[in-house]
DNA sequence: TCGCCTATTGCGAACGCGCAAAATTATACA
DNA sequence: TGTATAATTTTGCGCGTTCGCAATAGGCGA
């Protein structure tokens, strides 16, 4: 048992023809349940796997699909987006249960992934994960098209962009969130994020957020938006930023909870109070949203069935039915530092 | 171009033979620059990728590594545990600076995972990330050993155990913290966390932390310890345990940030004050240690040099080189909940 | 007894690329 | 001009499967 066993060798000892072998571990039904049995029996006893190279080589396809994780330009290399991580755990578990492999890659947007896996047959399909700038994507995007690569991208669903998306309503979850905060009494709401096409995702959120303040007969002040990426420091220096202007504001929203952290750091090194004199809130609910103090009022993106339907719409995808994107419910957290309990 | 290109179809634009794509390609110095170049942008404007089962078949390997994750069998299913998601990052970064794909799995002990990915041909060999019972492993490892299969263990490092392991210095980081709590005046130290072979990362801490209180001339109480594995709920479950036996203790050793946050939690339901009352300490430094309260003092494993140094020692066994096992220093990372600031 | 149908099995050809040996061309030197 | 030597390219096969089609065997009615 030197070099390992191929499916000729199986035969051989079956006494049956090599693509016997192959279709008997194939549970194909053109052969006869007993034969099955004995080969199997003789495979198990041997070791035997199917190479998957030569599988694949043959049957053009993979069974795996790749994720491809963007992260934004600046993020530290080794922390992950929590985010994104309690997303990857769904992602893989769904993928096992469809006997499907999962690659998992990070990308910068510069880079040209747009063909290194499906091309290649590495994958069947693809899965874009990023909280970036999705205007960057477009041009890969057509890319993806042009090569008939199947792909499922995650975040904000936008009508003239290509493809199909999963996303969680961020426009809701915006409202709700401002919603909450305007019912406790906060009539000069402030939002730290991108707000522009660039970040779809961001964008959809302060929208919605606009348009809670709006139906509260609240004015909107685009002065009190401020940009930012997900990461702490982005956030304190945003912070920073809102109050060098000097304009009076009782609450933030914040577009993810990581710039929540930093905001709140830097409004206490500046001597506010959170929530008595400045309410914040975040988006995502991340593990450490709760051990903030005070604990994150949030939105929750529930994780677990979007990595679920990114990965069963992207089967369909590639099984050659036809999936549509969708977008998902979010859901209010409410804990502390929106002044709830004051 | 309907379908998609080939080598040969290169090679025939080109005027060259297939094979003379093939090394052209692969940039091998067989091949005259002027002729690589042609053939390169050739390549290029077809859109043409390399197949990459046609070329694992032929090559017999595929330039890709399986990450194999085992959970703590009562973990939450969505939920990963946050100490190994900071490892996943490094090592998909470092397998990508080495030109490696990385396959990602989530993986019960009890499945036969063991011949899976290698046999297959799917990777060229395997990285084993847990913190779950590696007395479970052994039976495997055997079997991974007698195939030939190139894999690293992250975890304990045990003179019996077969193969290379990456692993964190735990006995130092279990005699370093405890030290600390002693010079702050702590007398009797109780350990939250499996401590038994069964566990030999957990066990390693408990022996560390043992030798400490001995060479303070402290009296090692085995009744002062009770097991738990890295869930908040488990270390919650033990802490009252712990609190159930009557014996007197001032200060609580966690064989990991979950299980502390867990036990203050526990203890502050019973009426406790952290630290004042007792002190906990905990393991890991994951990021949400920063911010629960009181912060979690704690050891920091470098999981960023961890993960690298998982991948490269299996790059350098699958590249045939000697490779061999190596601990990574830990580093004590002082906050609150040891009772400092007092 | 013969022919036909069905349930299994076998045969041989791809799949797309990489390697080794053979063949071709270029270069140099007597 | 001819030949030895080096530089480069081509030829031909094989990696381990899967798949379409042909082949075989047995059962059954006429």
């Amino acid at each position: 048992m030197k070099s390992k066993a191929t499916s000729f060798d199986i035969a051989h000892l079956a006494g049956v023809s090599q693509s016997t072998v192959s279709r008997a571990l194939r549970n194909s039904p053109l052969v006869n349940p007993e034969t099955r049995e004995r080969i199997k029996a003789i495979a198990k006893q041997l070791n035997y796997k199917v190479d998957k190279n030569a599988s694949n080589l043959r049957s053009q396809q993979s069974h795996t699909i790749a994720l491809l994780l963007f992260e934004d330009p600046t993020s530290d290399e080794s922390q992950i987006n929590p985010f994104f991580l309690s997303m990857l755990g769904s992602i893989t578990r769904t993928c096992g249960d469809n006997g499907y492999d999962l690659l998992v890659s990070f990308q910068r947007l510069e880079e040209d992934w747009h063909a290194e896996y499906e091309d290649t047959h590495k994958a069947d399909g693809i899965i874009l994960l990023g909280y970036g700038d999705y205007n960057d994507y477009q041009e890969k995007l057509q890319q993806l098209e042009q090569n008939q690569t199947r792909y499922v991208l995650w975040g904000a669903l936008q009508q003239d962009q290509p493809g199909v998306s999963i996303a969680c309503d961020n426009f809701t979850g915006g409202y709700d969130i401002t919603q909450h905060l305007i019912r406790l009494g906060r009539q000069k709401i402030a939002f730290i994020g991108g707000a522009s096409e660039g970040s779809p995702e961001f964008f959809d959120r302060y929208k919605g957020s606009c348009q809670a303040q709006q139906d509260a007969q609240l004015p909107v002040r685009r002065s009190l938006q401020v940009d930012a990426i997900t990461t702490e420091q982005s956030g304190y220096a945003a912070a920073l930023q809102l109050l060098a202007k000097q304009q009076p504001f009782d609450a933030i929203v914040c577009a993810s909870d990581l710039i929540a952290v930093g905001v709140i750091k830097a409004l206490r090194d500046k001597g506010f109070k959170v929530p008595q004199d400045v309410a914040v809130v975040g988006y995502d609910n991340i593990p450490l949203s709760e051990f903030t103090r005070p604990a994150l009022t949030t939105v929750q993106q529930d994780t677990k069935l979007a990595g679920k339907m990114l990965v069963e719409t992207l089967l369909a995808l590639i099984a050659g039915k036809p999936a549509s994107s969708r977008s998902l419910p979010a859901k209010l957290i409410v804990r502390e530092s929106c002044g709830q309990a004051l």
